[in-house]
DNA sequence: TTGTATGCGTTATCAG
DNA sequence: CTGATAACGCATACAA
């Protein structure tokens, strides 16, 4: 732990100068870059355990123009969602000797560009972004640059790499569901309409009607912002608009249980009046009560995944083309409509 | 946005001949080291401007030996409340140019201990350390090589700052409000007994019993691990027990929220049956059903606090010595119990 | 007030 | 296989 002496960092100099071998070839051995004596590769090591030797990353990165470190840009720092995935990440990223930066660009296209600005400025070898707001223009831009992983929508560029998942799918299964219930009047709490991911779930969502012969009602769709709050307001509107609904279906499991609080305080019990499904599947939701009927998305398994495959652009390796499926995960919030 | 050019970052050096002065001038006039002349100065940044000039922060931290980073050790990256404190974190350093690098410990004081030496090796300048695990001794030493600031706990040290949070009066006052509704066998829910926040908060309940004149019941006494299931797995050893309890002040929301499933599932209301109290008030405790009665701890204020604190010891200044008391937040989830 | 020279700790390019 | 030597981009004594 830490350095024996309070002499400060040991430099890789002097671990030259204790083996008795050139810095250059310490160097060498540190990366790899080229073949050693044995005997050499010995002493240099021995030294290097002695000494309590660690490079200096930040002359590494001038040196070699590689600072080990990968852009994260999530959009909340304090996200049951996105911090899964964060997790998942930098555990996943901890064997590779990278070092993920995290940053948040709050929903917002020029807060992104504002942290892609400032991730470039720090130099991270490359960039995750998590669900971005970025146009794919934009993107396929940044990745001239700097290799990049983008979750959460299908595009293709050099040197980008981008780790879908079937949002549509999502948004049809969770409808299709209540519809299998035998729910007619089904309402939709969306997500920011502006993102990708809401337009998505809310495609899916037209499509399972469809396909069920259930005609759209536009005024069933309310907008949401992702959070409970949101999710009670939008709950709020819908039961004022006096429109009947037997079924919510929330565009993420925060909005969800925003809705249940919304219907209970109007008496209104899930699932017996009305039925909920949510969409992630957080931890919390399985601890609600009545624990929530979600789509799972795999946050943690998208995390590995993105830092998987950052790590494999690094290398000029591809990437594994994987993509966790949408599952429905049928809990207590949804029951059949009463007669 | 980026460079205009595709022809790399520019360098202090292309500003400087572009500007017709010394490289040094320019950096006298980035870091305000030194008095420069108005002409001077209107013409560096002028092309600072026009060739959108950014300082490579790699290679100030190599020439000057500080990387405008901090280091924050948090204890999850998906908690609800770390997240919240991260946030904090992030938003007060953003205006200051420092850039945090978030690494979490597990609770785990080893896994603590090889962050603060990967932390250490990237040369962050300071550490933010969110209720870490070490001990007192292992801080201090820490200190001496760059400042610190820990939260929850109360210590001093030569270059360590803390942020205490009264972790005793939050538990004193959560199961003053139980007593005074009249509850007199009140269960306690604790989190890692190792840690110093959980006994805070159980001598704060000790306290409050022995103010009341309630005899301690060890057997009322159980651990958790801070998370949903513990606090349910928790509470269901405190009913197979069959130790007669009216009401359960668990030491964190998460665990509490547990706790209500629990007892959901015996078919125990809260808060009809049972009364609880939870911890921290996290955002979803007041969207649970019952809506939580807690101990508010502005997890975004000691972000915001703590961040504030490792910028004034970076400059050498001496930061704010506050505290924010903990709240008593009476919600739904507490009654006085039946006769 | 300003410029020059040197060094930060490592990697990379050369010779040998 | 190995060792000098030169960058990397900036900050900072030192000199002027």
């Amino acid at each position: 732990m830490g350095d024996p002496q309070g002499s400060g960092p040991v430099t890789l100099a002097e671990v030259a100068a204790a083996a008795g071998v050139s810095p250059s070839t310490v160097s060498r051995i540190l990366n790899g870059s080229a073949v050693v004596s044995a005997a050499k590769q010995q002493a240099v090591h021995e030294a290097i355990a002695r000494l309590g030797f660690v490079p200096n990353p930040v002359a590494r990165g001038l040196a070699g123009g590689r600072t080990l470190s990968v852009g994260v840009i999530t959009q909340a720092l304090d996200s049951p969602f996105y911090g899964i995935a964060m997790r998942g990440i930098e555990e996943s990223l901890a064997p590779t000797g990278y070092i993920p930066l995290f940053v948040s660009g709050h929903w917002d296209e020029r807060e992104e560009m504002r942290c892609i600005d400032t991730l470039r400025a720090r130099r991270v070898d490359g960039l995750i972004i998590l669900t971005g707001r970025l146009g794919d223009g934009a993107l396929a831009d940044c990745a001239r640059t700097m290799p990049v992983v983008v979750t959460g929508r299908a595009l293709s560029a050099p040197g980008l790499f981008a780790i879908d998942f079937d949002n549509f799918e999502g948004g049809r299964l969770a409808t299709e569901h209540l519809l299998a219930l035998g729910h007619r009047r089904i309402a939709f709490i969306s997500g920011d309409p502006k993102h990708p991911d809401a337009l998505e779930r809310l495609r899916g969502y037209r499509a399972a009607l469809e396909a069920a012969g259930v005609a759209y009602d536009p005024a069933l769709v309310v907008p949401g912002a992702y959070n409970e709050r949101s999710g009670l307001e939008a709950t709020e509107r819908l039961i004022r608009s006096r429109r009947r609904f037997t079924a919510i279906f929330a565009a993420n499991d925060q909005m969800a249980i925003g809705a249940v609080l919304a219907l209970h305080e109007r008496s209104l019990r899930v699932p017996q009046d009305i039925s909920i499904v949510g969409f992630d599947d957080v931890p919390a939701s399985a601890f609600a009560i009545p624990s929530l009927s979600t789509i799972r998305q795999p946050a943690y398994d998208h995390g590995r995944l993105a830092a998987a495959a950052i790590v494999a652009l690094l290398r000029g390796q591809e990437p594994d083309r994987v993509a966790p499926p949408p599952l429905l995960v049928v809990r207590q919030s949804t029951q059949p409509p009463k007669a």
